[in-house]
DNA sequence: AATGAATGAGGTTTCATTCAT
DNA sequence: TATGAATGAAACCTCATTCAT
């Protein structure tokens, strides 16, 4: 991984504010191997019921169909629903953001290092765009939800940040260029194609798409495009 | 104005969309001053109470007290809420969508034309924010609103794109983007940048931002910054 | 006619009550000509959405859409929904009452007249199935009406039994069958047959149908079918 | 029983009938002890107050109220007022529909039985004169419950007409007469004598009421009076 | 740990009638 | 006499959550 220890702070973070979000002090784990068989049943068929239905319109009573479990047990495990949305996209934080992280790719510019996040980073949503865009709801819904939001969002743009001012530490960038703000400005690009290209009108990630993405960010940072990346 | 005709086919298709939606054929005019009167006086109330709570949240007792008027009154003007929502969308529509054409500036670049663009956009979105963020909420929560939304979107898209393919025509823009595409992209920036940044973090339009998404959008067309816009 | 002054006492008993049930005093006649014509316009437009859509399911706006007239207009002639209700009701009051009554006919026999009345009552139950099945409906949800239906129910049952104790006078009806009680199930009989058969089922009255009533009617009181009518 | 297969199949139909109009697939039978208690308490309740106000007046408040219980558990038992109505005809049902045919009644002659009929109709009409006053309201107040009051009424007039068919065959009833036609009509005869005479005015069924029933019923077929039962 | 019944606040909508002009 | 806006009580239904077993 990239930057490991910066995605395992922004993952503290935000597992803190769920926390505080869906107002459970911690996960109260199961005691033994039946009540974590069924905690992680419930996961998944919420996971599925939230996809299929959003936040708003997905039932307790929708969950427990799905999940074929009774009331009773559903609130054994998971205070409310809001604790069991915070649960779950506790668990699919992981992967999608370190997924998105350039590591062992061998390229020889850093163009194509972009270029290869871009991907990456389409290719993600299209996986989990079910989540996504429930999270998206969730965020224009819940003003409390929104800082979550921006904790993830905030998370993606510091690390186009950084890279973009070591960039421009090597005089491969317009040194003009905020680094903060660009950050924000390619995330709120990349975020928003992504969620209405591919989350709402279903279009699969191109590579027209890619390249595309890819020259706005590197032209957007008037970036060298023959600047080899540095090896490690 | 630049493309009247076009926003004007545009609006019509969103207040169709509009009216399908909310399952209301055309608003019942009010046939005395008295009842516009309290016609706009609900309409207010209700953007109000709409930009306060958000759509979802937003009962209509809510309206109802904002507006301080009965039940009654309130569904001899508006069949239900989704009928208010409406005509407060479509009523904030035209200086929308207008407001961001760029039409009698005099600057001699082609480029600043279109930082005359973005520096509108912005202040629009800045002072419809508030409407802004319920549109957007309502769009991910009903998926038969989305299509509205899409429509207003491309609208936009359809601007820039016309834009970029005049510039190509001219010779003053990389000829190997799709201008469609782009327009697409452009718009996702510019959309979701104010969103997060003026909506959620009540950030006020400045000078640098109007830059930075110029530049993006400059630099992503490939875009002779010193090219002169044409006199009519 | 037959029975004038009896049917009189009727129709003076039936506006009574309604006045009693409608809560309205006397018909408070419209000053002039102008009145009395948009009053016999609300009448009519009345009539007619009654019917359509039956009394419960039928809204004051659809009698003012029917008309084309105001509301404020509506309740300065009529005092509420129900009081236009017991105005249409006693307008068709007449000649449901008095045309079903035998009068100049010359048949040679008894059982002709009979026939000739189950025949009559058929054809006018027919013409005028809307508003009877609507005076059903409301007879059979508000208790109070009940009494108005039980009074023009008895209207009819008195008539009959009078000419079973006329016959049976005459010792051409059994002497055993008691009158009052026949009449009762006679008009059970002629009315929900035609109620179910005509009304809900839209079947047209038939000869077969006269003949079956006509026969249970007279097999019923025991009449002898050769007795011929005492000229007057 | 007498025609046991037929009337089970009418029960059927009748019960598909009010599935349907309900716009319940099935009753979800509660789980336990409990369950089945509550949804029996409030069968009960909601009887009694249709009885008491008509089902029409009759909101679901007031079924809360006799039943003492809460508005959620209304409606976790019944989908909807339509829906606890159904279930409120359908139970009742079986026992009007049986409690009517003639079964191991010992008497010698075919007019015995047909007075049997006549008395056991009454009487069970007096018992559930409730219940019928509300069927008869609905029926004239939703058309599309029309239909199912016609099915049970179609139930009944059938086994009449059958009773009149098998008469004919042993030449002890007037062949010219119409068996549907004549069941019909002495359906409609019962009926409407019931539900006025019992329902409306409250008389409490007589022998009179059944001699003067059955006299319509018998002549008004031709029936001879003096045939005797077939032997089983 | 699991079950399922029970709760009740809250939401949208209808409609007969009154009132100001 | 006519108009049309305004009223407010009352109806049905949903659903997150609690509780008894």
């Amino acid at each position: 991984m990239r930057f490991p220890e910066a995605v395992d702070a922004d993952i503290e973070d935000i597992t803190r504010a769920l926390s505080v979000w869906s107002g459970v002090g911690a996960a109260p784990t199961p005691k033994n191997v039946r009540g974590v068989r069924t905690r992680q049943h419930l996961l998944k068929a919420a996971t599925e019921a939230f996809i299929r239905l959003g936040y708003l319109s997905c039932s307790v009573e929708d969950i427990l169909q799905e999940a074929d479990v009774s009331r009773g047990t559903f609130y054994a495990h998971f205070k409310s629903k809001k604790a069991i949305f915070a649960a779950v996209i506790e668990e699919s934080l992981d992967s999608r953001l370190r997924g998105t992280a350039v590591s062992e790719v061998d390229v020889p510019l850093v163009r194509d290092r972009i270029e290869e996040s871009v991907r990456r980073f389409l290719d993600s949503y299209w996986r989990g765009r079910g989540l996504s865009m429930v999270i998206e709801q969730v965020a224009n819904t819940d003003p409390s939800f929104r800082d979550i939001r921006l904790i993830i969002r905030d998370s993606f743009a510091r690390r186009i940040a950084k890279g973009i001012r070591r960039q421009q530490a090597r005089g491969i960038a317009d040194s003009t260029v905020d680094p903060a703000e660009a950050g924000l400005v390619i995330i709120a690009m990349m975020t928003n194609f992504a969620h209405t290209e591919l989350g709402w009108r279903e279009r699969r990630p191109s590579e027209e798409m890619v390249d595309l993405l890819t020259r706005f960010w590197v032209q957007g940072i008037g970036l060298d495009e023959t600047a080899p990346v540095i090896s490690r």
